[in-house]
DNA sequence: TGTACATCAGTGAACGCGCGTTCACTGATGTAC
DNA sequence: TGTACATCAGTGAACGCGCGTTCACTGATGTAC
């Protein structure tokens, strides 16, 4: 009587009652996300495998995506909002601007060290195909990287850092997604001490992006 | 008569004559690779695309290699030997070794944007089973890691470096390859103009690395 | 208060696919006598 | 110079698997009369 795959299989789900079968659409998405971070391997997560976990038949994901492909691009959706917020929540209300950009960048970091698979599905999977109404561009713009950019802005405006706002945000963002990805996808590397890592990377980093205001460089 | 997947059909290869077996075991080898260059899609590599694009059936790839694992394994040992070489011949006899570092960075970079999938494969991929004679920090250590960490080693005996040559080599490392693996995994992403988003970040991780001999800050 | 009916939220079984891998075999090549 | 034989380099067919997806259906829930 119960489904394939033991380990993740939820019990029989009670069925929705009527008008409330946008329920299971919500239930999809959570178990999806939940599978990625459980099993640490983008391939479990199937149809069959989603449909299991949250304790229903794969035929019925398609009466809320469709196809999976849609699937795993909402959850990605949900990803980046995720990573956004955790990024807002550590900048908070820092004033000084490089202040602001090395909290944003040790927040980003964290997160894709916390949620390794998630992390690479957001930035290291090959671009799948989108829905019609997504645009990548637009969709980085006013979520977190838009953010992103306000604080280079900002940086560049006080004169504490060099360059355009675009390329400030993008070489930042290469410099934490290099040691991010790196440490996810080489675990077995004989890494130096991960702080010390950490802590030496952004020193050198936001060093090279600094312009001291005049008489005051150390 | 002809085999499945007619784009990629080679003709039925002629058997090797005696004692010669050893060829089609680095024909495997190279047809693995160039597929991985032809498609851009790792999981365009199945043993039977592989045995297709050599000319010969699917059974034969177990003649030479254990497993699908093990012929994956090997292709990207040659693949880093590829890489090492292109860095080496980059670097040439180059004395600064700031320019040293630079020239090895560019030429990383660029080998990963002109070949995305099998750049894909060594670096953005989950570990896989490594065969039991392999250690991956023996091998990164003898090959272009190794040769990383000498010039870092140079530039920090020089004083033209700060810090731990390690720190140094992984920090240059991951920014090498944020830029490299976001340009390869993002290509719909709004970029600034690639020469100048390269030149900007090298420039600011260089200078971000930079000890100026005393009385010489420009 | 009871009953017929439409609707909604699913189910069950099957499809075709490509995959890695195994196994018994074949037939050309070279060698020993 | 001819022939039997061992070996080597493969082949052909099949295995079981999990996958995404489709399709006809069912049965509980609520509603209209």
């Amino acid at each position: 009587m119960r489904a394939r795959g033991a380990a993740l299989t939820a019990n029989r789900r009670s069925r929705a009652r009527r008008g409330e079968g946008e329920r299971l659409r919500d239930d999809i998405l959570a178990a999806a996300t939940r599978l990625l971070d459980e099993t640490g391997d983008e391939s479990a997560v199937s149809i069959r495998a989603v449909a299991d976990a949250v304790g229903v038949t794969p035929p019925s994901i398609y009466l809320h995506f469709a196809d999976k492909n849609t699937l795993l691009f909402e959850v990605c959706a949900v990803l980046f909002q995720q990573l956004d917020q955790a990024m807002q929540a550590a900048v908070g209300d820092l004033v000084d601007p490089l202040d602001r950009l090395r909290a944003r960048g040790e927040a980003y970091i964290a997160f894709g060290l916390a949620h390794p698979e998630q992390y690479r599905i957001l930035f290291m999977h090959p671009p799948r195909g989108q829905p019609p109404d997504f645009d990548v561009g637009e969709f980085l713009t006013e979520s977190g990287f838009g953010h992103l950019i306000a604080d280079c802005t900002r940086a560049i405006e006080e004169g504490v850092a060099e360059g355009d706002a675009l390329l400030l945000s993008t070489s930042l963002w290469a410099a934490c997604h290099g040691l991010t990805s790196l440490l996810i996808a080489k675990p077995d590397f004989p890494w130096p001490d991960r702080q010390e890592l950490l802590d030496y990377h952004f020193a050198t980093v936001m060093e090279g992006f600094r312009r001291d205001p005049p008489h005051q460089r150390r």
